[in-house]
DNA sequence: TCCTTATGTATAC
DNA sequence: TATACCTAAGGAG
């Protein structure tokens, strides 16, 4: 279950396995059979990330394929003994086959919310509808302070708005206000220009050890399981969290029950000792 | 085996 | 704000 770190490792995987590649292409599924069908014997060229956007470009098509995996999408890339593609199983709905050298490399996507084929203007006006991307060099952080100095929304809000800031979420929403000390219902407007610079050069920090590592990890080594001595953490994303789905349980840093509450239709987690607006930073 | 839950987003009201 | 989408893992039984 992907957040932008998610996305931008995927590129590179897709990258690493298929570009410069002809490839097979299918919709086993038969939900994205036509585009599919269009791309079969085509070369790839490159794969890109924008926030939770994965882009596939390919040689002598105009139009890009969009995948958003959405809260269920996967997407494997596997590798194989020379030729052998393993048999489909389940609901795949776009499966990508390499040249029949050693190895061999399957991509199978599953249970996507988006994977269709997108013209040069339909791409326009999905990246314009994006805010800065953390893990983009490219990035203005600019644009997002610009949304949320304006903004009467509670900042935690704000954080999971595509539009302001893409590729933030839940996890990474959760852990960045916690690091930062900051209140999760504090208005845009009303959170220091200090603050969102140092939120931005956490999230970098954050979102690219993700992107290594494969998982999200927030907590400093001081609040680690190895010095606190407790059991590491194992659960379906397996990294190391201060708040994300911790409620109800003492806080690493002050000892205070964790709380959890629904914003914007989403589990919102924070300590409300170490997050209190008005004492940022002090 | 069934039930609940989830790192997301679009759309309808 | 509610819901549809439609996958997989974990926990209850």
């Amino acid at each position: 279950m992907p957040e932008g770190h998610t996305i931008h490792r995927l590129a590179q995987r897709v990258d690493d396995a298929f570009a410069g590649d002809r490839v097979t292409s299918s919709s086993p599924q038969g939900r994205f059979e036509e585009g599919a069908a269009r791309i079969d014997g085509l070369t790839l060229v490159s794969a890109d990330a924008w926030g939770k956007h994965l882009l596939v470009r390919f040689d002598g098509l105009a139009e890009q394929v969009h995948v958003h995996l959405g809260l269920f999408g996967k997407f494997r890339v596997r590798k194989h003994p020379e030729g052998e593609v393993p048999e489909v199983t389940g609901q795949v709905r776009w499966r990508l086959v390499g040249p029949a050298e050693w190895p061999t490399r399957t991509g199978d996507l599953r249970g996507p919310t988006a994977c269709t084929l997108l013209l040069p203007d339909e791409i326009d006006t999905l990246l314009s509808r994006l805010g800065p991307d953390p893990l983009r060099d490219d990035a203005d952080p600019g644009r997002a302070w610009a949304r949320i100095h304006r903004s009467r929304a509670p900042i935690a809000t704000l954080l999971m708005d595509q539009s302001v800031v893409a590729g933030i979420g839940n996890v990474y929403r959760a852990e960045v206000l916690f690091r930062g000390g900051i209140d999760p219902f504090l208005p845009g407007r009303e959170l220091p220009e200090p603050f969102w610079d140092a939120m931005w050069a956490d999230l970098i920090a954050l979102m690219r050890e993700g992107v290594r590592k494969g998982r999200i990890d927030t907590v400093h080594v001081e609040h680690g399981p190895d010095v606190m001595g407790r059991a590491p953490r194992r659960d379906d994303h397996g990294g190391e969290v201060y708040v994300y789905r911790r409620d109800g349980r003492a806080c690493y840093v002050c000892g205070d029950t964790v709380r959890k509450q629904e914003l914007a239709a989403r589990n919102l987690f924070w300590c409300p000792t170490c997050q209190r607006a008005g004492t940022l930073g002090r």
